[in-house]
DNA sequence: CTAAATTCC
DNA sequence: ACCAGGAATTTAG
């Protein structure tokens, strides 16, 4: 079977001992035993030397979109006669919403393009591309519209830290936070780098600064273990309060036995102080990583209810939430309020960056990003209005009574 | 690096 | 017929 990993391993290394070939790099080995991988970066490696590993990358790709994404939520239909994902609100361990049956949010993003086979005779193209997120579109008189906080993560690691160098980049935007570092890196004007690079550049940073070691780095760079592990000190040197707060928050998780978000939301963390080295150095990870992406999950959580406080007080007001893509909100509008709720939203999730009643000042201020479309696939952005952003109005409710 | 779900063996 | 775990994919920071 082309899916059978185990199978894939014998005829590899067994038949063709393709690792003997290519002594000079060392080959990925899977985690608990040792075995010879057979994942994505060690076909990477091995398609030189014979036509099979591309074959089987390429077979992984559409064989994922076939049975996930096609027969997988086709077999969601079937059960009943709609189309609806459950949601849940505690499962993750970070606090952030999940989805099942099927699950949007690992929906492909980017559109796929498959080669058809020759045997099939295309009379027209030999290629075809599918937009997953297209088959999705509104009700008639309805628009999506899509509400994003932009770099939340690194900003949230910008207001922990108190980075000077990075509170400066958010504080007199110049540019996108991804765009600018990944012109930096690839020396290139910021026009010329594609939404690829910004993806690359994304990557690196959230690898950097979640612990990725220099084996893992060099994957993700493209480059030598040597090279990877300079970048990383540069990184680190260039932002040193985040090196002091990775550190405080490893230290005070080893203290006190957990991690703690934002809003007070504690990540109990059994392994911090664990005499195997290896769960040790997994849960500091944890603990750096619950802070940020915890308290991100915290903010976006606050946006949704406050959001569907205001919508739902409101007697003029028609809009539902579809979806919860980790720190996006997508919602579904009449056409003729799709301004209105845009400015809503907005002001709603950017006033976040103050929550006078739960002792919550950010040191960055938070951005959105608003986009809409009449299909999941192609939304397109939606221009800040100046007068909207100039005056973020006190949309929040009011504040409990005290204890 | 972290966090999910899904499919296959 | 069912379940457990691992390895591989997709997504999101």
């Amino acid at each position: 079977m082309v899916t059978s990993n185990a199978q894939l391993r014998a005829v590899l290394f067994e038949k063709l001992r393709l690792h003997e070939l290519c002594e000079n790099k060392k080959l990925p080995k899977t985690i608990s035993k040792q075995q010879q991988s057979t994942s994505e970066a060690a076909l990477l490696q091995l398609q030189h030397l014979h036509p099979l590993p591309k074959i089987i990358l390429e077979y992984r790709q559409v064989h994922k979109i076939k049975s996930t994404f096609v027969d997988g939520i086709l077999s969601c239909v079937k059960s009943k006669n709609y189309i609806s994902s459950k949601w849940y609100q505690t499962s993750a361990v970070t606090g952030r919403i999940s989805a099942k049956h099927p699950n949007f949010q690992a929906l492909p993003r980017q559109p796929l393009q498959i080669r058809k086979k020759q045997c099939i005779q295309g009379k027209e193209e030999d290629v075809v591309t599918v937009h997953p997120r297209d088959m999705f579109i509104p009700q008639e008189g309805w628009t999506f519209l899509a509400a994003d906080f932009c770099q939340v993560e690194l900003r949230l690691l910008a207001h922990f830290s108190s980075d000077p160098e990075l509170l400066r980049i958010f504080t007199n935007p110049q540019a996108d936070v991804f765009t600018m570092l990944a012109s930096q890196w690839k020396v290139m004007s910021v026009d010329e780098v594609t939404p690829e690079d910004r993806e690359h550049a994304k990557r690196i940073v959230y690898s950097v600064v979640y612990g990725a070691g220099r084996e893992r780095l060099s994957g993700i760079l493209g480059v030598s273990t040597e090279h990877a592990s300079r970048f990383q000190d540069s990184f680190l040197q260039t932002y040193r309060e985040v090196q002091t707060f990775i550190q405080r928050t490893i230290q005070q998780s080893h203290k006190k036995g957990y991690a703690v978000s934002l809003m007070g939301r504690r990540r109990n963390l059994p392994n911090i102080n664990s005499p195997d080295w290896g769960l040790r150095m997994q849960a500091e990870r944890q603990a750096v990583n619950f802070v940020v992406q915890g308290s991100a999950a915290d903010l976006c959580k606050m946006a949704m209810i406050t959001i569907f406080n205001l919508v739902s007080s409101s007697s003029s007001l028609s809009a539902r939430l579809l979806a919860q893509l980790h720190d996006e909100l997508l919602y579904e509008v009449e056409d003729s309020q799709v301004e209105q709720f845009a400015a809503l939203v907005r002001s709603t999730m950017e006033s976040l960056q103050h929550i006078h009643h739960l002792g919550v000042h950010l040191k960055v201020p938070l951005k959105v990003a608003v986009s809409i479309g009449k299909s999941w696939g192609s939304m397109s952005d939606l221009h800040t209005p100046p007068s909207v952003s100039q005056t973020p109005s006190s949309s929040f409710p009011t504040p409990p009574p005290p204890p």
